[in-house]
DNA sequence: TGCCATACTGATAACGATTCTCATTTTCAG
DNA sequence: CTGAAAATGAGAATCGTTATCAGTATGGCA
């Protein structure tokens, strides 16, 4: 192997140095929206518009971007990676376990809890991820 | 194809009628712990103890257990189905992102900011994941 | 402006998790 | 005990995602 150069900085393969039509498409068809979407999803679109993009090139921007902090995931309960455009505000997400729907919430509750938990156990340099799931009120009508 | 002789019961393929040593063993080994388990872990803790059960099978029961309320299910970041028993005592974790040490913490303050934050945007049957990363303090001293 | 190193792309193979298929085994009512 | 139907399990089939790798395009530099 004798692999290892390691220039210094061992692993950062996540910057992005060159500006090409494919991850500014990507960029702008999720910017579109501000639902979570798929990779598949996104792909797709792309192709209906004319503006087609390789699969795995769909997979690799989004990932970049929600690696660099500008886009959100997480996993739909089918078990896609969804994405969605993120703003710079840290917030969490309340999700509908039956139709999807997504509300960003607050809490500086939880921001205090976080940081004073961690604290109270030694931890430093806190980061938390917060995910509520519920029933909304239109499916709870719906389906009952 | 003039398929679909449909008796009458179209989707309804969950409901145990006949009870099974595979089954059983499943329902154990998830009662065994009260953190969330793969299938696939499930799986493999079975046939270490010696209780041999087909994936396929584990598969099955973990979701007929879910489906019945008896487990809960949402999907790892890693995007694999994880199962948990229902009604165990609700905790969560700090882990550090260093070394892995892992601290169950406890935070009445989340819970009701969870509550009232859903309930707040008209969702009910709530349930939340929380996830704390951080740097523990031997890690601190010992990387710097 | 033209050249070149190399970052980026994209078609496709590889992968891992989950589901489906179907022959065989097991349970349970009679 | 017997038979019909449920349940199992090994392996095939799916499906989303990631890795490969040769070809293309970008940006720094002469």
């Amino acid at each position: 192997m004798a692999t290892d150069p390691d220039p210094g900085t061992p692993a950062a393969p996540r910057a992005r140095e060159r500006s090409t039509r494919q991850f500014e498409a990507v960029r702008d068809e999720l910017a579109r929206g501000d639902d979570f979407r798929s990779a598949q999803d996104i792909h797709a679109s792309l192709g209906a518009r004319g503006t087609a993009v390789g699969l795995a090139t769909v997979y690799r921007a989004l990932q970049t971007l929600a690696d660099s902090g500008a886009a959100d995931s997480l996993r739909s309960p089918a078990g896609q990676a969804v994405y969605r455009v993120c703003g710079q505000v840290h917030h969490h997400h309340l999700v509908c376990r039956s139709c999807g729907r997504t509300v960003e919430v607050q809490g500086l509750a939880v921001e205090r809890w976080a940081e004073k938990t961690a604290g109270a156990n030694g931890f430093s340099d806190v980061e938390h991820t917060v995910e509520l799931t519920g029933t909304c009120t239109p499916c709870r009508t719906t389906s009952s």
